[in-house]
DNA sequence: CTTGTAATCAACCAAATGGTTGATCAATGA
DNA sequence: TCATTGATCAACCATTTGGTTGATTACAAG
């Protein structure tokens, strides 16, 4: 029963809750303002506690976040959330369009002058990068 | 042996490719550069083949690319996929934010006289959305 | 107190996921 | 040719996931 707060965690919850379609249908539609189990169960087939499930996943990965009104227990969205992803996901991306600058800026210095600065090269990615330019 | 048609259905594999901890590292590996499989078995305890199914995910979820080299398969990411991901995120963020921001403006335009608002509690202000419901 | 409504809990089930091991394919090099 | 290396295929297994139905909790209104 380890309740793990850890960050990495978090971030792990939340791409695990993204991957499922009903629980992306559920936030854009929280997107548009907050809103109860049964209205958000009502576009789907499927059962109440099922949905009921999908948010508490939501929940639990801390996209969503639930206040109390009476009996229903409004579903709100927590951008801040989704924001920790984006932030994921373009770190990479941008290190990986910085890797083919670094790349393109090497190969302009080599036609220039002497390639004496292997210097670091951290860049594996170079050695494999030759090793592409392959058919399409 | 369906070639995975639709767009939607691409963005899916995508959200689910990345939900798993040990792709997402291989995507970050990855972002520095392409790699053969065995160098990106490596760094975990898992076997070769348990990797070898994880980069056929990140593929058939057009994340990555494969080409050939001699008896090597260097995989490489495709930062494409992964824009069109942080493409959905925002997208509902922003929504999200721009709620918000008509809200304010206008509880502003009722209180025109002096700002005194600090933002208040918008949660509050929500709450009183759910008049708009499609209950149908 | 009783009824009705919103939502969750509990037990259960089928299918998908992530992992394993052993065999096989493909390309290289002796 | 034959052994080696890189990677996949195939069968199998344990756990997780997403769904169901039926009972239960928590409020609000009669």
């Amino acid at each position: 029963m380890i309740v793990d707060p850890s960050a990495d965690d978090r971030l792990d919850r939340a791409f695990m809750a993204l991957a499922d379609p009903v629980r992306r249908r559920i936030i854009a539609r929280l997107s548009r303002g907050p809103a109860t189990v049964n209205e958000l169960a009502d576009p789907f087939e499927i059962s109440k506690q099922a949905v009921s499930k999908h948010i508490q996943v939501l929940e639990h990965a801390g996209l969503v976040t639930r206040t109390r009104d009476a009996q229903r227990r409004p579903v709100h969205l927590d951008p801040a959330a989704l924001e920790a992803l984006t932030a994921w996901i373009d770190r990479y991306r941008l290190i990986h369009e910085q890797q083919f600058r670094s790349l393109d800026s090497l190969l302009a210095e080599s036609t220039t002058a002497e390639a004496s600065s292997e210097a670091s090269d951290p860049a594996v990615g170079e050695a494999g990068r030759r090793t592409e330019e392959e058919r399409s």
